[in-house]
DNA sequence: AATACATATGAACAAATGCTCATATGAAAG
DNA sequence: CTTTCATATGAGCATTTGTTCATATGTATT
């Protein structure tokens, strides 16, 4: 029953081997902040049907508005952030600009916290 | 060029067929509140990083506030957040409280975004 | 019953976030 | 070059969120 480093609680619950390995298994700090980051984009329901709507089409801003009943504004805002996480890409024509997903990982993504959340 | 519906700006970028086809196959309004729900969960660096220690083994409430440098305060208000989601289950031994992942969809979720992220 | 230890929880406060409003940028048309 | 329309953006404000601190609950041990 090896233990050695200075537990908060009075003792490791788990083998000091288990701790070990489980801190080698983590990814670095900064990739997990990030990874938080982005599911932060995630965790609005404005963003999120933002993107449900772009994965059936393209859109542009003002349509999108119109179809979500929001305002411009806070549109392009939200849109600006999926933009930052490259979660969405654009495409400009004449006055409009037309935004789509930029790849499948959005899909899964979606797909999964959407199995989770029905079942 | 037909057109209808009263838009927000002059001309409806889209055709209305487009817009009626992406109302129809739009999920209900609470489930894409619920998915953004669920996101939020996802959102926050140190619920990530719990779910990282968990994806390896459980573990309990002290050793993980150790683990990741948390009160143990902190660490139980973040596992109650994952709870509520079912993104963590828990079995008690005695005085100590045992938490781990309760299902795959976490780790998908988690794996995909870390493919976006990294990329 | 009393104590000790692990965990949970409520209140409070600072920081982050999403929307609105006003205004700026950018592109086409007159 | 001025106007018009679509989009972007900055400041301000109200709400939400994560942590801390103090304390409560729950379980075993004596």
């Amino acid at each position: 029953m090896e233990r050695q480093a200075a537990p908060s609680c009075e003792y490791l619950s788990v083998h000091q081997e288990v701790v070990d390995q489980v801190m080698e298994a983590m990814p670095p700090e900064e990739e997990l902040f990030d990874l938080a980051e982005l599911f932060k984009v995630f965790g609005d329901s404005t963003r999120i049907r933002i993107l449900y709507v772009l994965f059936e089409a393209e859109m542009c801003v003002c349509d999108l508005a119109q179809l979500l009943g929001m305002t411009q504004s806070a549109i392009s805002h939200q849109l600006q952030v999926l933009k930052k996480s490259k979660l969405v890409k654009y495409r400009r024509e004449g006055k409009t600009v037309f935004y789509s997903l930029s790849d499948g990982h959005v899909r899964v993504i979606l797909g999964q916290g959407m199995e989770h959340v029905t079942e």
